[in-house]
DNA sequence: GTAATTTATTTAGCTAGGTAAATAATTGGA
DNA sequence: TCCAATTATTTACCTAGCTAAATAAATTAC
């Protein structure tokens, strides 16, 4: 294997299991958090919308959403196209964000203390190039 | 979301599913090609020794491996301490290895020919830098 | 205006990661 | 020696990707 696609996968897991580990104080998951988060910058969205915006298949975030309603943090409204649902954050999501959002961010910062700014982008910039 | 974790996970999910896709005509799936690799690297390995070495959870690796005995990829024996199981491959995929690696290289060379040879060392030890 | 096609969402079922707890065998200590 | 602790594996049950197919509403073509 590919020791660039082992690290890569690694990687990946060990930053998930980091992330569910700073989230479980907020009883969440890393994706129903990404959901929460792109919600509140992007306002109300439908289901499709953030499937195509998030890059991952349909299934998916309808379960996500669905657990997300259940724990109280969205509600879901059918639109004026009565096919569509809309997906919001309920009061208690917007309450909580910064709260959680300033967690989130002390973690990150605390990932990626070991490289320096033109670093960062170095990484972005060649993960960028692989995509082939 | 930090843009330089949004892409890994990105990234690793589209790997992963072109992987997937590579293996698909061999009936095999990425965590089940690794377990594979790695018999074939290190030889026969008990339950233990497969995920230790693979940094993933014992369960996972429990219900992978009984998944390939299945397929008939692999031969689990209990071993001298009653305990261990002991995993081995079977003449089935030894025969198929060495067809289904070259897929595999063809496949990575392929997904990294964006890269040279010093951008990939650098994407390496940028990475491995991030470890924190 | 109705039938066919497209679009949005959901359901069912797979792989694959995780934790917590059960079971069985081995090892160590009093 | 025998009981307690440790170790190897498994079971049960989460989250979270995926594909394929079902359903329902809207749109398009005739």
């Amino acid at each position: 294997m590919n020791p660039l696609f082992h690290m890569l996968f690694q990687q990946q897991r060990v930053l998930i299991n980091k992330l569910n580990d700073v989230l479980k104080e907020y009883d969440l998951f890393h994706a129903q958090w990404t959901i929460l988060f792109v919600l509140h910058e992007q306002g109300p969205m439908t289901l499709t919308a953030i499937w195509k915006y998030l890059n991952v298949e349909a299934p998916t975030v309808t379960r996500t959403v669905a657990r997300l309603e259940q724990l109280g943090w969205v509600k879901r409204e059918t639109g004026f196209d009565k096919r569509e649902k809309i997906v919001d954050l309920t009061t208690k999501a917007l309450t909580a964000f910064p709260v959680i959002e300033s967690s989130i961010i002390q973690f990150e910062e605390e990932m990626v203390k070991g490289l320096n700014e033109s670093e960062q982008q170095q990484l972005i910039a060649l993960l960028q190039k692989m995509k082939g």
